[in-house]
DNA sequence: TCTGGGGTCCTAGGACCC
DNA sequence: TCTGGGGTCCTAGGACCC
């Protein structure tokens, strides 16, 4: 299958440039704290300022930072962090709250942008980041061009990350930003990243870096030394082998850009006062089933899995999960997740602090696809 | 300090079959 | 009476990402 290699090198012959054959490369767009920035914009005013958006909007709530501008960034506010906590860190901050509908939209220019780059191949990845797949002599050139078309397009900042691989540009990402460029490949991923935590890597969490610790892996220098095999036994056949190439900064070297199709639905809710009576539970249980049928419904395909998942209160979460046969109809759905409801607990008082419903749908009534994450 | 809401994927262990 | 070994499917639970 050498012939598109061919057909390069003489595209190339044919632009005098041979000697200068453009590589192929991964660019990772991120924008800059893309759900402030989002409000900005359309409020002016707050530029500058410690803006905060997360919940609802008020503090008094049970809910977490969405995202922090980088001035309430300053005080110790992070996505995650609980609001009534990032409310007293930052007395004077402004808290707005969540309006997905604003950045869907903002986030759908931006891709749009990415799209028209030429030669550009665009994975999506989320509402602010998305994959870059190009052919190109010089790589930061085209970045800072990319970003200048976003810049002028959208009013918006974002950061880009070069790699060889999917896994390189995403975290190089990390050394660019704000607004800047960063190269992460075969060559310098050791000299950059190799003494740093496990933790710094795109796929490890506080879980897994501290199991990486026991066997003595703290570093990713010793991540990427470690063989493969030693790991299987504490992490499985899959991630053994995937966590030790991760600290290689090895992987997938295609951007993808079949379109996305959802394996599931979900939604999730907490409650600001606990659950205890059965009756507000059928309550909670059908309002959260009904919503996710009208994301099932709204893609014209079937359910073939149910979960429920429930939060007690010292949070502990219990699964209950079923296969069912093939079906469309969505009372014949809903009946069953009530059956699956009779399930909490129905012996002991319980206290219920969220609730989350899913429904699976079947692989084959899918038409794109994406990489898993081991392929990555 | 006390924990959102939307996703994806992996693993262990049990049930069942041959 | 006690028990191999391989395979598949399903459920529960966990980990991670944005």
């Amino acid at each position: 299958m050498a012939f598109p290699c061919i057909q390069r090198w003489c595209a190339a012959a044919r632009r005098g440039r041979l000697g200068h054959v453009t590589e192929p490369w991964v660019l990772h767009v991120d924008l800059d704290q893309f759900i402030a920035a989002v409000e900005v914009l359309r409020r002016p005013e707050l530029a500058g300022k410690a803006v905060i958006v997360g919940g609802r909007g008020d503090p008094t709530e049970r809910a977490v930072v969405s995202t922090a501008s980088y001035e309430a960034r300053a005080y110790g506010v992070g996505s995650g962090m609980p609001l009534r906590i990032a409310a007293r860190k930052v007395p004077d901050a402004i808290i707005l709250p969540v309006d997905q509908d604003a950045y869907l939209a903002a986030s759908e220019q931006v891709m749009a942008v990415l799209r028209s780059q030429p030669g550009a191949t665009v994975q999506v990845l989320g509402w602010d980041e998305a994959f870059i797949g190009v052919q190109a002599t010089d790589p930061e050139a085209y970045a800072r061009q990319l970003q200048q078309a976003v810049l002028e397009e959208t009013r918006l900042h974002c950061s880009v990350g070069i790699g060889d691989t999917l896994v390189r540009a995403k975290v190089a990402t990390t050394f660019g930003k704000p607004a800047g460029v960063f190269r992460l490949t075969e060559d310098n991923w050791l000299d950059v990243m190799g003494s740093r935590l496990t933790i710094e890597l795109w796929g490890v969490g506080t879980k897994v870096s501290r199991r990486l610790a026991t066997l003595g892996i703290k570093t990713v220098a010793q991540l990427a030394a470690s063989n493969p095999d030693d790991l299987v036994p504490e992490f499985g056949p899959k991630m053994g082998p995937w966590y030790a190439q991760l600290g290689r900064g090895d992987g997938s070297r295609t951007v993808d850009d079949t379109p996305w199709v959802a394996r599931g639905h979900s939604r999730e809710t907490t409650f600001q006062h606990d659950l205890t009576e059965p009756g507000q539970i059928d309550d909670a249980v059908r309002e959260l089933a009904a919503h996710v049928l009208e994301d099932v419904a709204g893609e014209g395909r079937p359910v073939i899995g149910l979960t429920l998942k429930v939060r007690y209160v010292p949070f502990i979460t219990k699964t209950y999960a079923r296969k069912i046969p093939e079906t469309s109809d969505p009372a014949e759905v809903l009946a069953r997740t009530l059956d699956l409801m009779a399930k909490i607990e129905p012996d002991r008082p319980i206290r219920l602090l969220g609730l989350r419903a899913e429904m699976t749908m079947p692989a084959d009534s899918r038409e794109g696809h994406t990489p898993t994450r081991s392929g990555w």
